[in-house]
DNA sequence: ATTGATTGGGCTAGTCTTAGACCATTGATG
DNA sequence: CATCAATGGTCTAAGACTAGCCCAATCAAT
């Protein structure tokens, strides 16, 4: 934990890839997020290859890519487009460790703190904002679409409950790392079966983080993200084990 | 708030410039963070070069802006290298200006946002995992480097404690993120004059968080946290005013 | 003074990426 | 059924970036 460590960790890789692989990882997180839901489809070629800062050919290559996974299904001419056909994978112990297995322990690990320290500093930037009456409404309307959603469109609305409150802060940084560490860790969720119980003690605890934020306390704000996410993070290790 | 604008969050920029930006961007981030303090050297160009994941070329291109700028002095044959003749500007209302302009305030309000969120999530991170010997050893050592420090160090050591926290959490992307929060605020802090009560004051809400982290009380270390860098924000509002 | 190791300086051939133009397909609409 | 706008498919020339190699400078050790 000294200097040199230090510099390690910023003197890292500029790039995490070479363009094609960035822009492949870019879509697949759009996609698992579910911000583009099945049936839907991407933004046109180049509108999009404008957004992402690349060459169409670059992105074109990424869009191939996924199309040939089976994440998208790509169709020519007007009111053509590149529609998503992924779905999540029924949940599954297999498809658990395997998903562990490929991101390795360490990684894991690093995930879910990663994840737990921005959640936790979002919920509790929110509350601390005395956010206004549209704010409230939004996170409401969230709350509710997770509680209304049947067990099809639970994962997609619970991860857009979880971002809103990271959007709300009007912090485009926060934003976008809350995205980053979710969809760092929604594989592994989504091997989680969604069993009655779960879901049920997931609402109350989305209940008290509303609650918090509505109520303008970060201390209780902060503890029930900490406590939902660990809620998680114990589910996880229980399927694990 | 709705679906479209949680996409355009995610389809950003896959790259935030070429590699020639991306890199000067990154050996400026070592440099004003104190990585690399003033009169020592940047690691040899070939093996910068591979850690960062570019070619020596780019690297080069770069550590010549960064010369050119004033931040490197670049000397050759053996016992060689770049070194860091880069000394933050005398604290100025001035500079602060200028900083806030040439970043927006949308952007100064964003990155400050962001800062408060994953260090105030850091400090409850680390103080939830109940730190072991070594790990409450760095950072009691920290605390009294900051403590020890003279006018010249003391921008560098405060950089190093707050940084040493999210290190000690154990989680490489808790650490980039907060070195990358600190590194977007750095030149505005710089710009604070240095008055012996706001050392004061400071003192006593480090010593706050890192008696919260002892203790293992998350709610503490997060309002310690809070507390500190909201009056971080009133002394740059107050100097901005 | 000579040597040798280390480090920055520079060149070249090849690959990745881009910008922009043009082609092909589709399906709603008149 | 002909048209047309929107969209994916393809090609080319230019620029960005890389890997690998060799040169030049510096200075401690001998």
């Amino acid at each position: 934990m000294d200097e040199s460590a230090r510099l390690m960790t910023v003197l890292r890789p500029v790039r995490a890839g070479n363009a094609f692989e960035e822009t492949v990882e870019r879509l697949l997180q759009a996609i698992k997020l579910g911000l583009v839901a099945q049936g839907e489809k991407l933004p046109p070629e180049r509108e999009l290859a404008v957004r992402l800062g690349i060459s169409r050919v670059t992105l074109r290559e990424a869009i191939r890519a996924l199309s040939d996974a089976g994440y998208l299904d790509v169709r020519r001419g007007r009111y053509g487009g590149a529609f998503v056909t992924y779905a999540p994978p029924e949940p599954d112990a297999g498809h658990l460790r395997e998903a562990v297995n490929e991101m390795g322990m360490a990684d894991l690990s690093d995930a879910l703190t990663f994840r737990l320290a921005v959640e936790c500093g979002a919920a509790q930037v929110l509350a601390m904002s005395r956010p206004g009456q549209e704010q409230r409404a939004v996170l409401v309307r969230r709350l509710a679409d997770v509680n209304e959603a049947g067990l099809e469109d639970y994962r997609r609305l619970d991860t857009a409950f979880h971002l809103s409150i990271a959007e709300l802060t009007g912090s485009p940084l926060l934003a976008t790392t809350c995205a980053d560490a979710r969809s760092r860790v929604s594989d592994l969720l989504n091997a989680i079966p969604m069993l009655q119980v779960n879901l049920d003690h997931a609402a109350v605890q989305h209940q008290a983080i509303v609650d918090a934020i509505l109520a303008g306390d970060p201390d209780a704000a902060r503890r029930a993200v900490a406590e939902h996410l660990e809620g998680t993070a114990a589910l996880l290790r229980a399927f694990l084990a």
